[in-house]
Parts: C-alpha cells; structure tokens; sequence
DNA sequence: TCTGGGGTCCTAGGACCC
DNA sequence: TCTGGGGTCCTAGGACCC
C-alpha cells in the first residue's frame, strides 16, 4: 500500500455515533435531568413519548441488541422492548452540539463540508506537513471529540468523499478510525451488500436483486451498459460508486446554496374538517415566510403536497408572476391549491414547499401585486423581529388563537445544514 | 398496527414556440 | 388536409439522503 505521503487527496468522513441519541444524553446528565447514561440501555429518540406515535430515528446499541430499527414505528420499537425509553427529539439541541464539533474540525482543515447536522467532510490533503500523519490525526480528533464534547465519532479516511463515508458508516462502530483506499476497495469494499452503497435504497436494491445483484463488487463488475439500461443515469451513478469512482470537492457550507423552503407536519388524528387544514397551512406559512425572509430570499415556485390516511401523496405546485417572500402571498396560493387538489378524503400530513428562490434585494413591484402589499411585507418582518425576541408565539393569528395550533409551525433553526443527497 | 421532517435530484409528459 | 423536429418551460411523481 501507498505511504500516505505519496497520496493525491486526503479525505476525511466523520460521523458522529447514535448522534441525537447521544447528545440526548449529554444534556440531560449535564443538567442533571437524569442520572442514567441512555446510551448504556435501551432508549430511542424519535416519536412523542406521550403518544407513543412516530418512528425510530436512533437508537443506542442495547436497543439495537433487541432489534429495534432505524425508522420503524414506535409501536413496532415497543413490542420488541417494553420497557424501551423513548426521547423526544429536540432539533436545537442538535444544532449546538453539530456546531461544537464543527469548531474543533476547523482547527483541521480550512476545506470543512458540514452534510448533514451529523455528517462532515474535511479535505485533509496538503496538511501533513503541518499535522502529521492522517490515522494519528483522525485518532486525535475522536479523543479530543470525545474528551471536551463527551461522544464519539466514526471517522473515514479516502481519497475521495465516497470512500471516507462508506469506510465510516460501513466498516465498525463506534468510536473508530477506518482507511479505505482505492487499492483495498476489492478486500474491503466489495464483500459489503449492495444496501450498504450510498443511494441504493429502498426501491433500487430490489431491482439489483432481480439482476443477481447481492454484493457491491457484483454491482462494480457488472457491465454498465448493462446497468444503465435499467436504472437509467442513477444505475451508472451507482455503478461509478461501487468502483469507488467519485470526484466531487469539499465545498463549504452547503446552506448558502439552499434551493428551496419547505415544511410539513403530520395530523395526529385524520382531519377531515377543512377549516382544520387551512389552519395548519396558515401555520406552515408562517414558519416558511420567516425562514424565506430570513434567508433574504423570495420564492417563485409554491407547492403543496397532500398525504392521505392511505399514505398515498398527491402533490400540485405554482410557478408565480413575482416572486415572493410575505406569509399572506404563500398563504393564499398554498390555499388554492389546496382547494384544487383535496380530494375531500381524510388527511395524514400537510406539506407546502416553496422553491424557485431569488434574492429579495432586487424586489419587482407590479400592477397585478396586492394593493398594500408593501405594508403587509413591512409587517411580516416587524412580526419576524417579535418572534425572535419574544418567541415563536409571542405573537398569533386571530385565526389561530381557538385552535391547538402554534403560530409558527415546522423548523426555525437558524442555518440548519442543508443535506445535498449527493455527495 | 402503523409509517417524521427536512431536503435534492431525475424523469416523463404536455404545452408551446420556431 | 394534415401535421416534422428540436428546443424550452412547467408540472407531477418518484427515488434517495440524514
């Protein structure tokens, strides 16, 4: 094998362990909430503990003992283990601990990717000289994450992005430092099954299957007229990726280049009542119109998704004249095309996504605008400014003061990281 | 007995234009 | 009386990620 000296590119994959499970832990022991560690018996975050409703989205390891997965409901979580503590799961949180970690990586490396509040890349190449040797480094980095922060990492060290994360998602956890360079992918690469490829998920792996496809070295030898023949341009991406081939830079900060806002909840009880619905658009507008306004954008595309009891979606959108960011313009068209789209079937889940975005610096006023549109806009922000300062429902719509509603509702988190599905 | 919430990207089909 | 080919834009739906 190469001495590291003698490599091109350095990258790092690191990946915190049981991440919101952890950091759950974390806080409530610091704050002295509990005095058990959650990650040394079965607990879960994911779901409302008081409803018991919702699905698994991590699990500490003697919860894995009981079989319990990553996405299945709470339900399902609580037949396997009774006894099972259920956290709720609180994005904040989340947020300052991801920010933590991202404070010390920075002492590493001025080429940092955050991908996912959990998830970064670091590009390591060109600091040897200055550091040292990748493995000493990347060891150094878990203790000293785990020393001041008080969890544990996953880290993978490649040549490029998709060999440093499969090494630290795929190769042994927790707390671990893996190599996978290109020359050990068909040792260690290769063997691994094909569901363990990024972006072979739930509908591709069963099509890889039909073509005697089990392992990701089947994939990588396969030939790919072959592939592409089925799976179209995601069968040679996968491909590509099961040949460990795969180029794209640490670009910094994903959020910059945001390409839509978007929120959505699930009803608890199948609404059928349509003033119901409207409240709860009005509701995501809220938090929509803020974030857009915050993020100094406007939207020139609204959409709305609709998902029924029988979880099938069905989805309208609107391209717009001009562009807007005020929560009464997406307000009313997320309405109509609610209203052209509900089947009057009971509903499951709301969503209005806003995409199309442009900068509001250079805002367009137009005949066809609403006659006090300025002032509504002027207001929006004064309310944005309340909310920031007094909290989210320091100030409520007339309309929603009767309901159970929150003014604002979905994510508020300032300057979430944006997950780019692609590496 | 049920299935979160935030995203991105791709594809297919229809409308429209030259 | 019959109707090409290429391009762009828009919409709906599906697949994937954490």
């Amino acid at each position: 094998m190469k001495h590291w000296s003698e490599r091109e590119k350095i990258i790092f994959h690191i990946d915190c362990n049981s991440a919101y499970l952890s950091w759950e832990s974390i806080y409530r022991l610091s704050k002295g909430i509990t005095t058990i560690d959650y990650r040394t018996v079965p607990a879960i975050v994911g779901g409302d503990p008081k409803t018991r409703r919702g699905i698994v989205l991590t699990k500490s390891i003697p919860a894995k003992k009981y079989g319990i997965q990553t996405g299945e409901t709470l339900h399902k979580a609580l037949q396997k283990c009774p006894h099972l503590v259920i956290l709720k799961p609180n994005y904040g949180l989340y947020m300052m601990c991801s920010n933590a970690m991202m404070e010390i990586l920075e002492e590493y490396s001025p080429k940092i990717q955050r991908f996912s509040v959990d998830e970064v890349f670091l590009d390591f190449t060109g600091m040897t000289d200055l550091l040292g040797d990748p493995i000493t480094v990347a060891n150094k980095i878990r203790e000293r994450i785990n020393d001041e922060l008080g969890f544990t990492v996953n880290i993978g060290i490649s040549s490029n992005k998709l060999l440093a994360k499969m090494a630290s998602d795929n190769l042994g956890k927790p707390n671990k430092t893996h190599e996978l360079w290109p020359e050990q992918i068909e040792e260690k690469f290769w063997p691994l099954p094909i569901e363990d490829l990024f972006m072979v998920g739930r509908a591709t792996a069963p099509k890889l299957h039909k073509l005697g496809i089990r392992t990701i070295g089947q994939l990588a030898q396969t030939d790919i007229n072959h592939i592409k023949y089925t799976l179209k341009s995601h069968g040679v991406m996968i491909w590509q990726y099961a040949n460990g081939i795969e180029d794209s830079t640490v670009r910094k900060s994903n959020y910059v280049t945001m390409k839509g806002v978007g929120n959505g909840t699930t009803i608890a009880y199948d609404i059928d009542r349509i003033k119901e619905a409207y409240y709860y658009l009005l509701s995501l507008s809220e938090s929509i119109g803020m974030r857009l306004r915050a993020s100094g954008n406007m939207c020139s595309v609204v959409s709305i998704s609709i998902r029924y009891s029988d979880m099938s979606n069905k989805q309208h959108q609107r391209k717009l004249f001009t562009p807007t960011d005020t929560t009464d313009n997406i307000y009313r068209i997320a309405l109509e095309l609610f209203d052209a789209t509900w089947s009057g079937e009971p509903l499951r889940q709301l969503r209005i996504r806003t995409s199309g975005l442009v900068p509001n610096t250079h805002r367009q006023t137009t005949l066809f605008d609403r006659v006090n549109s300025e002032k509504v806009r002027n207001l929006d922000f004064v309310v944005d400014d309340i909310r920031k300062r007094f909290g989210k429902n320091s100030i409520i719509r007339g309309t929603l003061v009767d309901t159970e509603l929150s003014a604002v509702t979905g994510g508020v988190v300032d300057e979430y990281p944006m997950m780019t599905s692609l590496i």
